[in-house]
RNA sequence: GGGCUUGUAGCUCAGUUGGUUAGAGCGCACGACUGAUAAUCGUGAGGUCGAAAGUUCAACUCUUUCCAGGCCCA
């Protein structure tokens, strides 16, 4: 006979294999179908608010990891905020002005760019950002990520660029914009300012000279120094730039020598003396007078070799001992680094020489002649008035920046630009270093380093001298003598009003007359003739004022955002920007709260390299392996840290997710026929095991529902891992077993083990929603006889904790049974390795318990307690088991101290039923080799 | 070079205010089962906590230095 129809085995359809790159696509055709996004906006239209901002990507290329990484953790957390009841919702947007794509566009269309007017580049710069929205797109829809796609936001909507505008003038009209002057890298063979992406760098020769400064200094109390002739040494591969010095660098750190040589009295840095004498070709010995810090001469002065000018010396950490002398040319019109020590000492931002590198009237003796001349020229001066320390003639060979147009070398040069002034009247700096206490910055660190930033930050430079981008609503008196700017709220709101019809397309197609009316005057001279300005914003201010563009539709001024969740790159991009356009206009942050990731590398923790290939393409990896997998990693990575990703870390995550759709598969498989409506069991009225298996379950949901709440995805990867693997899989799925096959299918035990069941897959497929969306959907459509099942997982509420299923005694208890089953099956592992025995269910165990653990709690006599099987052997999944009180010589030690065992092949015969062995087999002539469990279950079935 | 930050078993992560033989899941090795079966179960071997020094009765946990990464600047 046999007797395996008569089992209730498991049933299900839900799949071993996800087969996820192909049933991910039909899940996201679903989800469309039903709408579920704007159901879920509906479901919460009471709920409490939770307002998000997504952060703007730049629209260019396809989406890498670290795209995946942003937006799946946004996801995580609109889908959590949305199970939970709250009202939330998230608009996508894209950042589309900016330098990037419109080199993209310049390469393709190469020289017809300059037959091409403004209104024309700027179409084709918007069509080629049009096409990377819809490819990105595309691809972030493919993740999974709730959001309604036709809702989008692109810093290039004419009402975007309209309200950025918007926000400038509200700038303005706080006062907070000045003109000044900043180096900018320049071509004067094309006339251009360049951006840093069009630069390369190439071997190029250079002047190299040492020249003179006398110092206008008394060392006091050194004798042999009185009255003489003292001189800073600096050195320079750029001649041309003297004429623009205005003071000299050292480091405070360094010690500073004042040396003899030749009858001159030196300045350099003591390190430094050797390698300048041999660089100069010095010969003779020097003798050192004296010795100082660099701190000592701050804010003294040299006189210039040969204009009539101080030049300031000033203390810089950026001086090193790489090369040169330790006493740095500083020109703040000609380097970063000399205008940013310039700003720091006030020194005039001095350029003299103009847009097609020639010098001005600001060096009249040179004026009309190139730079490139000039750097010969001013050698030979140099070298004739006695201020080179070198031989003329020099020569060194280094990379140099180059233009990547013409091949040109370019130079640094000082341009008016437009800045916002970090202290000045508003005092933004002090004000937003406040500002930043009352946001919670989330890993805590993050503070301190948006603050470090603030503190320390220049001026904010907006203009750059490109043309895809919000040109800057200014314009300028055309006298000549007057060049007034015109910085008006109400222009600029027309200015503003003109792009919310044309786009920015509006301020090449109209006429200054247009904005400010035929009869505007000058207000200084009162001209009538006025130009508009050339220059646009930098891309930071577009997205900066995001939270004005795109939230301020939904919501006031005055109402911050719950929050940003950006990448850690954005303390100095998208958190700062919005922070200081906000404290300007709006006197607060936007956001109450910054949630910051760090950034997804390579398996030896390198940054992925598209060179190296280093990686497999998101587009391949998903369409191969499936996003559901990604998600999981997304969720396995402590994301607040760099994270790494690669094969073998992808394929651990693998195995956790077959681990969990297992298990998940087991739940369902046995709850064909059960119907939580019609056989629940009551927490109450469940065998202590089930119970605990509950417990277990409420505590995962509390701890679950706390890694949501702290954004610790992380740990509900772990908690899930524990939970599947330790506590369900091979402990308590394994028990319940023989009850959920062999029982009769309506027996109390099983039905309370159903329910314990149900209670696992209704839960986990709710709780992990948010992270594994796929599957959790599919578990949930796949449970069995559910009444009132909802169109989708999602429109469910979560689980919380169950106060009442909370017994500490039972878990402490279940966790020493648990440590006397490990030690049993070590014993029986024994037995295996004889091939004594096979399955366990082929051994007996008599066990001598210690005086403080005892199976009284899986005794307790009730509706579930079963009468045919030991509840212990039950527990061990063993066929017999005896409680002694004493133990001979024939009983093992185990590591729990008092606890001995005895294992043995068990007695009697094998049930061909449920595969126990029992001495009463084969007794009930009407079901042979039957345990009389068996038999009697049989009798009640058949 | 500077600011911030990371470094616990092969992988991803736990590790409470410094306190007994440092944990989990996966992987690996070996084995069992064949009624979760391209599954499941068991046993076992793997870290001295990036390195060194210091503070302390006691440090993965505090301090300093160094090494190797990362983001942002220069």
């Amino acid at each position: 006979m046999d007797y395996k129809d008569s089992l209730n085995l498991p049933k299900t359809g839900f799949k071993m294999k996800a087969n996820l790159p192909v049933n991910e696509p039909k899940k996201l055709q679903f989800w469309n179908d039903i709408n579920i996004y704007q159901k879920l906006i509906d479901k919460n239209k009471n709920g409490e608010k939770f307002i998000f901002h997504d952060g703007p990507p730049y629209a260019n290329g396809d989406i890498h990891y670290g795209h995946i990484l942003n937006k799946i953790l946004k996801d995580f957390v609109i889908k959590y905020k949305n199970m939970s009841g709250y009202q939330t919702k998230i608009i996508n947007g894209w950042d589309c002005h900016g330098l990037p794509i419109e080199l993209q566009v310049d390469k393709k269309i190469k020289k017809k760019k300059r037959e091409m007017t403004k209104q024309q580049l700027i179409e084709k710069y918007r069509e080629y950002a049009t096409t990377q929205v819809t490819n990105q797109k595309e691809q972030f829809q493919r993740l999974g990520v709730f959001s309604d796609w036709d809702i989008t936001y692109k810093t290039m909507d004419f009402q975007y660029e309209a309200q950025i505008v918007r926000e400038f003038g509200k700038i303005a009209a706080k006062g907070a914009l000045y003109k000044g002057k900043k180096p900018v890298h320049w071509c004067s063979s094309c006339v251009t300012a360049l951006a840093e992406a069009e630069i390369e760098h190439e071997e190029h020769t250079s002047f190299s000279i040492y020249v003179k400064f006398k110092l206008n200094y008394e060392f006091e109390g050194v004798e042999e120094l009185k009255g003489k002739d003292i001189f800073m040494v600096i050195w320079t591969t750029t001649p041309w730039t003297i004429p623009a010095n205005m003071g000299i660098s050292l480091n405070p750190k360094f010690e500073y020598s004042v040396i003899e040589l030749n009858n001159e009295y030196l300045i350099m840095a003591s390190d430094l003396i050797e390698s300048v004498k041999a660089d100069a070709e010095l010969e003779n010995k020097h003798k050192v007078i004296h010795k100082f810090k660099g701190t000592l001469l701050d804010n003294e002065t040299c006189d210039h070799p040969f204009i009539d000018r101080k030049s300031l010396i000033m203390n810089g950490d950026h001086v090193t001992l790489e090369a040169g002398t330790g006493c740095v040319h500083t020109a703040p019109g000609h380097g970063m680094d000399d205008y940013i020590i310039g700003n720091k000492y006030g020194l005039d931002v001095f350029n003299p020489v103009d847009n097609y590198g020639k010098y001005t009237d600001d060096f009249p003796e040179m004026k009309g002649i190139k730079i490139s001349e000039g750097n010969k020229l001013l050698e030979t001066k140099m070298h004739e008035m006695g201020v080179l320390l070198n031989k003329p003639g020099k020569r060194i060979r280094h990379a140099y920046p180059h233009c990547w147009r013409c091949g040109n070398p370019v130079i640094f040069r000082a341009t008016k630009q437009w800045f916002i002034p970090m202290n000045g009247e508003l005092k933004l700096i002090d004000r937003t270093l406040k500002e930043i206490k009352n946001v919670e910055w989330i890993p805590k660190w993050s503070e301190g380093r948006i603050n470090g930033m603030i503190e320390n930050r220049p001026d904010w430079c907006i203009s750059r001298q490109r043309t895809w981008g919000i040109p800057i609503p200014v314009f300028y008196c055309e006298n000549e003598e007057c060049e007034q700017e015109v910085l008006d709220t109400e222009i600029i709101n027309k200015v503003a009003d003109s792009f919310e019809r044309e786009g920015i397309a509006a301020w090449y197609n109209n006429e200054p007359s247009f904005y400010l009316g035929e009869n505007y005057k000058c207000k200084k001279c009162g001209g009538t003739h006025f130009r508009k300005e050339k220059d646009i914003l930098d891309v930071w201010f577009d997205s900066g004022v995001s939270y004005a563009a795109v939230m301020e539709n939904m919501q006031s001024e005055t109402e911050k955002i719950d929050l940003y969740l950006e990448g850690s790159d954005q303390h100095r991009g998208w958190f700062q920007s919005s922070l200081l356009t906000s404290m300007i206009t709006r006197d607060h942050a936007p956001y109450k709260k910054v949630l910051t990731h760090g950034f997804v590398m390579a398996a030896d923790g390198k940054k992925l390299s598209k060179k190296l290939k280093n990686y497999d393409p998101p587009k391949r990896f998903i369409n191969t392996q499936g996003v559901e997998i990604l998600r999981l990693w997304v969720a396995a990575e402590d994301y607040r840290n760099d994270t790494r990703f690669g094969q073998e870390i992808i394929n651990r995550i693998k195995e956790a997710y077959r681990k969990f759709r297992n298990t998940m598969r087991y739940a369902l498989s046995n709850l064909s026929d059960f119907n939580i409506t019609k056989n629940e069991v009551k927490y109450d009225d469940m065998h202590p095991l089930d119970k605990w298996t509950m417990n277990k379950l409420n505590s995962f949901k509390k701890r679950v529902i706390e890694a949501y709440e702290n954004y610790e995805f992380h740990m509900i990867y772990y908690y899930m891992n524990e939970l599947c693997a330790a506590d369900l899989s091979s402990f308590y799925f394994s028990i319940i077993k023989d009850t959920l096959y062999v029982e009769a299918p309506d027996s109390p035990r099983r039905r309370g083990i159903q329910t314990v069941l149900f209670n696992i897959a209704d839960s986990m497929a709710k709780l992990l929603a948010p992270v594994m969306s796929f599957t959790a959907e599919e578990i949930y459509q796949s449970i069995p006889n559910l009444e009132n099942k909802k169109e989708s997982v999602f429109l469910e509420e979560l689980p919380t904790f169950n106060t009442s299923i909370h017994d500490n005694e039972l878990l402490d208890t279940m966790t020493n049974l648990r440590k006397i089953k490990e030690e049993v099956q070590k014993e029986l592992e024994k037995m295996r390795k004889e091939k004594t025995i096979g399955q366990n269910l082929d051994a007996r165990v008599e066990i001598l318990l210690p005086k403080n653990i005892n199976f009284d709690i899986l005794l307790q006599k009730g509706p579930q307690f079963n009468e045919y099987l030991s509840e212990i052997a039950l527990f061990l999944i063993v066929s017999d088991v005896k409680i002694v009180n004493t133990a001979d010589s024939s009983f093992v030690n185990t590591e729990i101290e008092g606890l001995k065992i005895k294992v043995a092949k068990a007695e009697g015969e094998k049930c061909e039923r449920c595969w126990t062995w029992h001495v009463d087999t084969n007794k009930d002539a009407n079901f042979p080799n039957t345990c009389p469990r068996c038999a009697s279950v049989m009798k009640e079935i058949s």
